[in-house]
DNA sequence: CGGGAATTACT
DNA sequence: AAGTAATTCCC
């Protein structure tokens, strides 16, 4: 017996075993049976090799690898002979596994090309597989249980980075300590055993064309790898220290066939495969390969009892890992979230959130925003909206926010994001928080609500008498309608009946209301202003105070009732200027002073207007006010800290009947708040359609549609991203200027925007716009006309779609436009690119002046042109519309030698251009190009051939 | 160990 | 020619 070592997977180390056993390996030992193999070719001569080898035998092997020890690792592939020398370890087997299987296979690596090894094999007398070969199922008694599951995500490493350690594949339950390893039970089995542990394929059962490796004495051995188990050790099998080594693709092939074979011939208890059997196995594998999961592995473990020290029989039913998958990889590796552009979002959604990610594919990737309830259930859910090409190299992801479920929402609600592969239904952890902010409507609301009770100041009860002695009246809501209950359609309830919702709506009338002084109204004036804002919190809150009698008027009913009274003496003294004048500057002082206290910085009118219940009234006597004291101007800059204007404060609570009272007051449609957006913004974003009409249909509401807020965008971008047909149509009725308008984001236009949302009847609804021209060329930031965007992102019925309009079917969209069309546009819209000031001569000459410059040169230089001559000549051609159309027609024509071949593809194939043909179907894309490099030796070329084929006089 | 990056190879 | 995937490098 000798001494041996070994590195024991059991105990993560070597030890020394007494080898009483001369191998219990399978694929290893030289008398084993089965052996590994033999790629299909290899050279006869070995037997002697062989016996040399198995009679190695020996001991050693392990601390003191041999320098060829040393050298061979890590490069199975380039290094089989020495691979070979190793084999003789293969005896030592055993526990761990044998070194030899690993060395087999290493050599199995190499394919053909090595040192075939097939005569180790050779001798007869190792025969013994008992298994089941037929196919036949086999019953079993013993039973493998997985004890420990593999980690279900490691990092495969290419051999090349099989250098230093990297770590290795640990149990699913492994921690940094204690750390775990994939293990196996036998049951229901007695005496000694092997349990096998390799690599598979996880839909089918066929081997992996990867390696599962050991590091051994500084080596990777491969797999299989079998570990002796008994009865004294639990009959447990510990795999550790293994690592997955990616094969790479031109090897997978090889490397298949070669465990297939292995098993194969390990199976059959044969040393030889029969030709047949060879070339089923090649086109088995040739299959497989080709479609083999490279990202995803299992592991396979088999049980085998050693019968007679050279038979292997297997005694239990082989048990599968679940997959391990490649954490390196876009398609199985991990996802996550690593950062987002913002926290928060609008519960409207269409937010723009960029996410970055880790390696994801873009056509494999979701993003879902989910809320649970406690219990951990998914109580909503719903996608971001993003194209492929939102998903930028793999990293990131620019998406739009889906809308929570409930626009209502008076209050942040949290949220979560997470990344999801359909393909796998992989999920990114942990999931991000992302708030949804109630609509700027409710958040106003709300806050005027709170904060009118927060600043209220302290002061007596019912009388209500505060800081500056303003006498609120007592206000008894039922007063007030019971003057006027007769009408049936009624905004308010409880205070406007007296007015028809038409009325307010029609600034006619309501002109008249305020001007005329009707009797109704001097009636509503004169009695008590309705009661402010009496809300349910408002009522919970002031209750708590209530002990004390410290009911409180806020401050706005404070200011309001001040104002009122101010007015209604005002307008009793009739002739009294003076009085008029001083409450003029009265009103206006309360007005600021408000607004200053208020928090916010709401004024009065914002307040009045944004009532938690509309009170008419109240607005409408406040608004009398404003335009009996002239106080216009008021109303004209009213703004709050967020720099919303009454209206857009209207347009936010959906409050369309002020909007034309406000417009009237002089409130301006166009004023932008601090993120950018006019009323109409946010209207179309609140979804606002009767604040939208009413703003389109305004008669003195100059709208201008081209203002972009913060996101760079117009109320129509935000429709059409939004994809709200009618509101688009409304805006571009309203003026169809507006289309051509490109956001500040991207450049892009309604156009474009609506190819971006593949939305037909938008783009037809574009389309039919005027302008047509200017927009169809336009292009964005990308340099992209709607056309071409549509090309890279759209469907094919929106690229067809487009084709029909454009002229040429898209032909000088594709690239580069004639400049006469670009000065139009440079002139006409506001896009603009680089392209445009580059080329563009800066004196746009018009195209007539051109022409006839052109006409007398010509007529005079002819045949003595020099090459700058010939140049600016043609320079000239293109930059006139006429005549670039001309030559592009005078091109497309077919060469006299040949019909099929046009003009400028011949010019192209003799020259520099030939290179980019294949850009262009016409001559009108190559005249495009060439126009763009004036100056260079390709325009030189052109030039010249132009003129070689008497094109240069000819288009004169 | 574990991971990011760079490089190269394919579409 | 751009964008991914595959490999290799290297901190």
């Amino acid at each position: 017996m000798n001494q041996q070592q070994f590195f024991d997977l059991d105990q993560g180390k070597n030890i020394s075993y007494m080898n009483d056993c001369s191998s219990t390996s399978g694929y290893s030992s030289a008398n084993s049976p089965i052996s590994m193999t033999q790629s299909p070719s290899h050279s006869p001569e070995t037997f002697a090799l062989q016996n040399e080898f198995a009679n190695l035998n020996l001991p050693a092997m392990s601390n003191s690898p041999s320098p060829q020890l040393q050298q061979l690792r890590g490069s199975p592939y380039q290094q089989p002979l020495i691979v070979n020398q190793l084999l003789p370890s293969g005896n030592l087997c055993m526990e761990i596994d044998g070194g030899s299987n690993n060395i087999l296979n290493g050599n199995t690596n190499f394919g053909n090309m090595y040192m075939p090894m097939d005569h180790f094999y050779a001798t007869p007398q190792n025969v013994g597989y008992a298994a089941n070969d037929g196919g036949v199922k086999q019953e079993y008694t013993a039973v493998l249980h997985i004890a420990e599951q593999p980690v279900e995500k490691f990092r495969f490493r290419y051999k090349s980075e099989m250098h230093g350690t990297h770590g290795s594949l640990n149990g699913i339950n492994s921690k940094r300590t204690p750390k775990t390893f994939p293990e196996v039970i036998l049951r229901n089995y007695n005496g000694p055993a092997v349990i096998r542990c390799s690599l598979f394929q996880t839909n089918l059962d066929s081997p992996h064309s990867h390696q599962l490796v050991v590091r051994k004495d500084e080596r990777d051995v491969c797999d299989p790898h079998d570990l002796r188990v008994s009865q004294e050790r639990g009959y447990v099998a510990q795999f550790i220290n293994m690592g997955i080594i990616h094969t790479a693709k031109k090897f997978i092939f090889d490397e298949l066939l070669k465990k297939k074979k292995d098993r194969l011939v390990f199976k059959m208890g044969r040393r030889e495969l029969s030709t047949k059997q060879v070339q089923e196995l090649h086109q088995e594998t040739e299959r497989e390969a080709k479609d083999m999961n490279l990202n995803q592995v299992r592991l396979c473990f088999e049980a085998f009892k050693i019968e007679d020290n050279q038979t292997w029989t297997p005694i239990a039913a082989p048990v599968y890992s679940n997959p391990i998958n490649n954490r390196k990889s876009a398609q199985t590796g991990e996802l996550r979230i690593t950062r987002l552009s913002k926290p928060t979002g609008s519960v409207m959604g269409n937010d723009e959130l960029i996410l970055l990610v880790e390696k994801v594919s873009k056509k494999n990737i979701k993003v879902r925003f989910f809320e649970e309830n406690d219990d951990g259930e998914t109580v909503w859910e719903a996608y971001a909206k993003f194209r492929e090409s939102d998903v930028h190299h793999q990293y990131a992801i620019v998406c739009q926010t889906p809308p929570y479920k409930d626009k209502d929402v008076e209050r942040e609600v949290g949220v979560s994001i997470e990344l999801i592969r359909p393909s796998d239904d992989e999920r990114s952890f942990p999931p991000l928080p992302f708030r949804y902010k109630p609509r700027d409507a409710i958040v106003s609301r709300k806050r005027r609500r709170t904060c009118s009770t927060l600043t209220s100041s302290s002061s007596g009860s019912s009388s209500g008498s505060l800081n500056n002695s303003v006498e609120l009246p007592k206000t008894v809501p039922q007063q007030g309608v019971a003057n006027v209950s007769q009408h049936d359609q009624t905004i308010s309830q409880e205070f406007g009946r007296e007015f028809h919702l038409e009325q307010l709506i029609n600034p006619e009338s309501f002109r008249k209301i305020l001007e005329q002084d009707s009797a109704e109204l001097e009636k509503l004036c004169v009695t008590d202003i309705g009661v402010l804002e009496t809300d349910g919190q408002q009522q919970s809150e002031s209750a708590d105070r209530t002990h004390g009698s410290r009911y409180n008027r806020n401050l706005t009913s404070t200011y309001l009732g001040e104002i009122f009274k101010i007015f209604d003496t005002a307008r009793r003294a009739v002739d009294n200027k003076e009085l008029y004048q001083s409450s003029c500057k009265k009103v206006e002082n309360l007005f600021t002073d408000h607004a200053q206290k208020n928090v916010n910085n709401d004024t009065l009118l914002h307040e009045v207007i944004s009532q938690r219940k509309d009170n008419l009234k109240l607005a409408i006597k406040t608004f009398q006010v404003i335009d009996y004291f002239k106080l216009r101007e008021l109303a004209h800059t009213a703004q709050n800290a967020d720099g919303d204007s009454c209206l857009h404060v209207a347009c936010q609570q959906d409050r369309e009947h002020y909007i034309r009272p406000l417009l009237g007051l002089g409130c301006s449609p166009n004023q932008q708040n601090l993120t950018g957006n006019t009323p109409l913004h946010l209207a179309v974003k609140e979804d606002r359609n009767n604040c939208i009409k009413l703003f389109l249909d305004a008669p003195g509401a100059k709208l201008d549609l081209s203002l972009t807020n913060d996101d760079g965008l117009t109320p129509l971008h935000m429709a059409i991203r939004q994809n709200k047909y009618d509101v688009a149509k409304n805006l571009i009725n309203y003026d169809r200027n507006s289309i051509n308008v490109a956001n500040t984001t991207d450049g892009n236009n309604a156009l474009h925007m609506a190819v971006l949302e593949q939305n037909v009847e938008l783009i037809v609804l574009i389309l039919d716009a005027e302008n047509r021209m200017d927009i169809l060329m336009s292009r964005n930031s990308a340099g992209l006309t709607p056309l071409q965007l549509a090309r890279a992102k759209a469907n094919d019925r929106c690229v067809r779609l487009l084709e029909e309009v454009y002229p040429d079917k898209g032909e000088c969209a594709m690239t580069w436009i004639p400049l006469n069309i670009k000065e139009e546009m440079d002139s006409s819209s506001a896009e603009d690119d680089e392209e445009s000031n580059s080329e563009v001569p800066a004196q746009s000459i018009k195209t007539e002046e051109i022409e006839m410059e052109f006409k007398t040169e010509c007529a005079d230089e002819d045949s003595t042109m020099d090459d700058s001559d010939v140049e600016q000549q043609l320079e000239q051609l293109l930059s006139s519309k006429p005549r670039f159309d001309k030559l592009v027609a005078q091109l497309n024509e077919p060469t006299a030698d040949n019909a099929n071949l046009p003009k400028w593809k011949e010019i192209a194939d003799k020259s520099d251009l030939k290179e980019f043909t294949w850009l262009w179907s016409s001559s009108e894309g190559m005249l495009n190009y060439i126009q763009h490099k004036s100056g260079d030796k390709q325009y030189k070329q052109f030039a010249l051939a132009l003129q070689e084929l008497g094109m240069l006089s000819a288009s004169n």
